[in-house]
DNA sequence: CAAAATACATAGTATAACAATGTATTATTA
DNA sequence: TAATAATACATTGTTATACTATGTATTTTG
């Protein structure tokens, strides 16, 4: 039943979406990329690929919105942690303004 | 602060959710296009650009999830009017169900 | 009578998610 | 112990959609 259109829509839904979704994830912890990935999949909704994470992040560093550091493991590939810059912080704010604004217009609608 | 990245976000965020809106709206009157723009304007935080709607409704439209029709007025210019197809019904079901597991899932994390 | 509002529409641009693919290390299992 | 899965990061190319700018035409308003 137009599982094709839905499948599309989805991925469309989450423009944007992710964006808010790292930042949000970000303000109370740090995180490595495929523990992020890993995390978001368990505990929500949320199907990051990795071909959509990394290429993210890269956009948010140019952005100075988050900072990264490589930490190193006893045994195993380093790891890559991000964190949350003050600019990060201010902009997350700016956009959960907005956020609900547009969930409480899409409720409005959908009820 | 950061206006430029923050206004292309609300941009991507768009992306998706204006298809989810309209079908929405449409689920409990007919609208024609001029018309829809400007109740969601006033009703919602939802801004939606005309060089944006019309192009989406003909998506839909091959889609079949939408149908129109043309009203000739008594003066002025003929409005088009939108209607949601069965299908459309049918499909904007499906997307309740992952919008509201979206909304649950990103309150959860933005708590 | 000029400007704003109404009403539909398209072309070109920018952006972001995803599949596919790649590299390398470590743990599991058969 | 050899193959496979899991861990961990990353890039390339494809596709889809929102927006700006622009265009046409009619009607209302100042």
């Amino acid at each position: 039943m137009n599982e094709i259109f839905v499948t599309k829509w989805k991925s469309q839904v989450k423009k944007g979406t992710l964006t808010f979704v790292v930042l949000n994830v970000l303000r109370e912890n740090e995180f490595y990329g495929y523990e992020f990935i890993e995390e978001v999949k368990k505990k929500t909704a949320i199907d990051i690929a990795e071909g959509t994470f990394y290429p993210l992040m890269n956009r948010l560093k140019k952005e100075e919105l988050v900072s990264s550091k490589w930490v190193e493991q006893e045994s195993g590939i380093p790891r890559k942690y991000y964190v949350l810059t003050d600019t990060g912080k201010k902009t997350l704010k700016q956009m959960q303004i907005y956020w609900e604004e547009l969930s409480t217009s899409i409720k409005k609608i959908s009820k």
